[in-house]
RNA sequence: GCUCGGGUGGUGGAACUGGUAGACACGCAGGACUUAAAAUCCUGUUCGCCUUAAAGCGAGUGCGGGUUCGAUUCCCGCCCCGAGUACCA
């Protein structure tokens, strides 16, 4: 602590920020400061914040970083007039509750219910404006209960692909009765009956029930499925990173299992089209397009040349089709054993075993090496009528696509390196095409050569001639394909909610609406089943109506992310009604106008909510087709870590004596990481590193002068590397207002940097000074009547213009540096002038809410009117000057200053600065070639 | 490989539409106050050269070119760092 504190004859007046912070938090709370109403005459603006995982370490100061940017975004919108909505909760299903639970068998609830309670403390005394009659829960069962119905609505539904939307299922039904299923155009499984509607009556209910499922928005499917033996369930691929699970990095491996599946794929293009219509980071709506994946393209059909039998490819680039010299089909396509013949079995029996026994990660890292073998059949090229060899080789991929491609050597490098390995032609198929004997050239330049019927046509002409004769010929069409796929919904866990639904007759079936919510049961032990079974398999008696079996997988952790918008929109007496939120509500608050949060969740989080929000408008029940008009994304903080080293003796042991960095090259050393609070400005306080850890307590050092000083490494901020920053100590020793604006001060919000505590005293300082402005030097509250000068006025219209323009724009650092200078220059001028500050006030209080809520009340104001005050208006006529500084440049060259009146128009400045003393020094008695004198910015003289 | 970011003093960073590069802050150095320390205040601080000093000169925003009276900013080529993604047909 500072000494400065204790000195008592000013301890009563300095700046004492634990005071104000803990008073005005109470007086927040205490008086539902921030609480919202859904009935305003003013504009409605809604911001945002990602809801965190309530996880057993508490926060550290990277988490709060976008928090604090929304928060001064949200108090910045008040003054400006909005009614803002900027709410907080809690994503609280997930593993790592779960794996403590199994460790344990505490209840996941429990420990969640406590990791709650530690984050509330937290964010509570950052100062956040966060209407918490709002709050959510994703693991409460009054907020469950509607991610249950949504469950429901989506099982309910199916995508008519006339309409373009989803709609209820009941209308499909009404179609099968009518016509069958020939009219339907439906985004579905592939094996979907064909059927009259004379046929669908005599269907059995359950095989109805069977077809139906086919269609529905959630489905049961049998998968493959990315299973994890050591957390005993299912993974989406985004939570598989290089062949072991992102979180414990278990082994995955590949297993087939019925799995509860979304079909996202019927929107995928409408997700991405409404990218265009988003204000979101490119990078991040880049992500989203690559990993929808949309090609254009065409699927074209070789039939086999023996047997009734073919195969299908999908290409980019049916251009190309008259340079095919061989197909390529995945070694796990389902033609590969009719297709190989007996000469050649052995080859593709060795080839496909040998993939097999690839790891996924030993095909990524062997991209280079050209494999693959001949099945010995051939396939008839539609278009040319050319016989071609079929391959099996692992570069293609089953699950894309047809699982087939066609191969052109010329055009596409893959290609062109399969063919020389195994001496397959080559064919030149435009003429700009570079010597293709030597590496592919996938040009569209030029004209077709070798190529039939398009020969001497350019790509734009040939390819509605292609298309058009593939259909003629019912050997192809125009094609629309997808990387993304249906999303997987099912995890085999305990610490989720309940999927909806019993089992008759293997059949799935909703649970009535009523019956909502379906309660998570209670369990022995938060594990497998003996059987292999989920958790809620052990659950005792949990039967539907006392006989059905349920569903005994719960959502996986996206599913309660993936509307929780608009449950904040319902106050807390809406939460009664029976909706998610009242149609009302929602009319009024519509969107999201400002959404911040990490870059990671990309393509999870938000495509998956842009998903339920585009199905949940398709049904009516929200009015926006995208959720989140502007995104943010705030940059990761990271740890910046400390180390001293150990000098190693002669046997290469450590010893007792650690070496100050900028010596340590004169010893054999190891470098040991030592915790960063007790290390400050890289020096470190050797009194607190004898009591760090038992064996340093007779440690010996070697100094540089007389400091130890530690090296430094930039890494993630973790408890294992001590670098972890508690924003609960930064608090307690500078307070909230100086963390909130040191976390601002720290850089562009978007970027991610290192957490260095170093510069913190310099925002500290700013605060001070700030105090110091509204009291004389008995620390007494004083601020004068008088009216300001010209130069306090422009002091204070600057820092007004300058919060508006940076806010708008994100640039939360740049006002931090404003306030300091306008500071400075009120500290300069000495003014304590209430015009002056009391305006200077409202304009910080969306980044130090505290300190300027106290200041605010002592200037006499009502308590807490602060944060809807009125942001001061800009008034251009106090920025006006009469002179200024031209800065003359000699070529380019800046050389001085010349004090010239702004009424000067340039020929008259021309003539002066020729004119002036020093600038002749320049010219040296020579006439400048030219003279460029742009009117209140520069004047350049080219010599 | 592809896509998207980024590269500016000892450090974090600023320079918004092509117009004074290094604001603001940290650190460091020196000084004032003090018995002393802390705190506070003042001065200096891009690098190099020159000078007792004042001042002056030169270089400079990853590297190499270009456009321009003028480039951290625009264009071309390259290097490095970070993120995402991948035999995607």
């Amino acid at each position: 602590m500072n000494l400065y504190f204790r000195n008592p004859s000013i301890i009563t007046m300095d700046y004492q920020f634990k005071e104000i912070e803990k008073n005005w938090q109470q007086f927040w709370a205490d008086n539902e400061t921030y609480k919202v109403d859904n009935n305003s005459d003013k504009p409605k603006y809604y911001v945002l914040d990602m809801f965190p995982y309530p996880s057993g370490a508490g926060l550290h100061v990277g988490h709060p970083l976008g928090y604090i940017a929304s928060d001064i975004f949200a108090r910045y919108k008040r003054l400006k007039g909005y009614n803002v909505l900027h709410p907080m909760g809690y994503d609280s299903f997930g593993l790592p509750a779960e794996q403590y639970a199994i460790q344990t068998g505490q209840h996941p609830a429990v420990t969640t219910e406590e990791n709650i309670a530690t984050y509330r403390r937290q964010l509570d005394q950052i100062g956040f404006s966060f209407d918490w009659s709002r709050e959510v829960r994703t693991s409460d069962p009054e907020y469950y209960k509607w991610t249950q119905w949504i469950f429901m609505q989506l099982f309910n539904s199916w995508y008519n692909l006339e309409a373009d939307r989803a709609v209820s299922i009941e209308s499909l039904v009404e179609q099968f009765e009518k016509n069958g299923s020939s009219a339907v155009k439906a985004v579905s499984d592939e094996d979907t009956l064909v059927f009259s509607a004379d046929e669908w009556k005599s269907f059995s209910e359950n095989a109805k029930q069977e077809e139906l499922l086919k269609y529905r928005l959630t489905f049961l499917k049998e998968s493959t499925v990315n299973w994890c033996p050591a957390l005993g369930t299912v993974l989406a691929n985004d939570e598989v990173k290089d062949g072991v699970s992102e979180r414990g990095g278990f082994p995955v491996e590949q297993k087939k299992m019925m799995q509860w599946s979304m079909r996202i794929t019927a929107y995928a293009d409408r997700l991405l089209q409404g990218l265009d219509a988003i204000d979101w980071p490119e990078p991040l709506k880049e992500m989203q397009r690559n990993w929808i994946g949309k090609s254009t393209g065409a699927s074209v059909i070789f039939p086999l040349e023996k047997g009734e039998n073919s195969i299908e490819v999908f290409t980019t680039r049916v251009d190309t089709i008259f340079g095919v010299s061989f197909l390529v089909i995945a070694p796990e396509h389902e033609l590969v054993s009719s297709l190989t013949t007996p000469e050649y079995s052995a080859g593709i029996e060795t080839y496909i075993a040998q993939t097999k026994k690839k790891s996924e990660l030993d095909r990524m890292a062997d991209a280079k090496t050209v494999s693959g073998a001949f099945t010995g059949s051939y396939a008839i090229n539609p278009l040319s009528g050319e016989k071609v060899p079929v391959w099996i080789a692992d570069y293609v991929l089953a699950g894309y696509g047809t699982g087939a491609v066609m191969a052109v050597p010329s055009g596409d490098q893959r290609d062109y390196l399969f063919a020389k390995h195994f001496d397959l032609p080559i064919i030149q198929i435009l003429d700009a095409q570079k010597d293709v004997e030597h590496e592919a050239d996938a040009t569209k330049e030029g004209r077709y050569v070798n190529s039939g019927f398009i020969n001497g046509l350019t790509y734009q002409e040939a390819i509605p001639v292609l298309i058009e004769k593939l259909q003629e010929l019912g050997a192809g069409k125009a094609k629309i394909q997808y990387r993304m796929r249906d999303a997987i919904f099912g995890r085999q866990r305990y610490w989720g909610e309940p999927v909806p639904v019993y089992f008759k007759d293997g059949l799935p079936h909703l649970i009535e609406e009523n019956e909502l919510p379906l309660i998570l049961p209670e369990v022995d032990k938060y594990l497998p089943t003996e059987s292999g079974e989920p958790p809620l398999g052990r659950a005792k008696d949990w039967l539907y109506k006392g006989e059905a079996h349920y569903e005994l997988s719960t959502m996986p952790g996206w599913a309660g992310s993936s509307w929780y918008w608009y449950r904040y929109m319902a106050s807390q007496a809406d939460r009664e009604s029976n909706s998610f939120a009242p149609k009302s509500a929602i009319e009024y608050w519509k969107d999201v106008d400002l959404y911040i949060g990490g870059s990671e969740h990309a393509t999870g989080h938000l495509l998956y909510s842009r998903f339920w929000n585009k199905f949940l408008k398709d049904l009516g029940y929200v009015i926006e087709e995208e959720p989140f008009k502007k995104l943010i994304n705030q940059g990761m903080i990271q740890g910046r870590s400390n180390f001293v080293y150990r000098v190693i003796d002669e046997e290469g042991k450590g010893t007792n004596t650690f070496v100050s960095y900028g010596l340590k090259g004169q010893y054999k050393t190891s470098a040991v990481h030592v915790d960063v609070n007790i290390v400050e400005n890289d020096v470190l306080d050797l009194e607190k590193f004898k009591s760090f850890r038992p064996d340093f307590a007779n440690a010996e050092f070697v100094l540089e002068n007389g400091r130890y000083v530690c090296g430094v490494e930039v890494e993630k901020m973790s408890k294992s590397k001590f670098n972890v920053v508690n924003p609960d100590d930064i608090i307690e020793r500078y307070g909230a207002d100086t963390l909130r604006l040191y976390e601002m001060f720290l850089g562009p919000l978007e970027q991610s940097k290192p957490w260095n505590t170093n510069g913190i005293e310099g925002v500290f300082k700013f605060l001070r000074k700030f105090w110091k402005l509204f009291h004389n030097d008995k620390f007494e509250f004083e601020v004068s009547e008088g009216e300001p000068t010209k130069a306090e006025y422009k002091a204070l219209h600057k820092i007004i213009r300058k919060v508006e323009e940076d806010i708008e724009r994100f640039s939360f650092n740049t006002s931090v540096s404003s306030f300091m200078i306008c500071v400075n220059e009120l500290n300069e001028l000495k003014c304590n002038k209430r015009k002056i500050l009391q305006e200077l006030v409202i304009v910080l209080a969306p980044y130090a809410p505290h300190i300027t809520e106290e200041l605010w009340a002592l200037l006499g104001n009502e308590k807490g009117s602060l944060s809807y005050a009125a942001y001061p208006q800009f008034i251009p006529e106090y920025m006006v000057e009469d002179e200024f500084a031209y800065p003359i440049s000699v070529n380019g060259k800046m050389r001085m200053n010349l004090n010239l009146s702004l009424s000067l128009e340039a020929a008259d400045i021309e003539k002066l600065v020729l004119e002036n003393a020093d600038v002749q020094k320049y010219l040296d008695g020579k006439t400048p070639k030219k003279l460029i004198v742009v009117k209140g910015r520069i004047v350049n003289i080219v010599i």
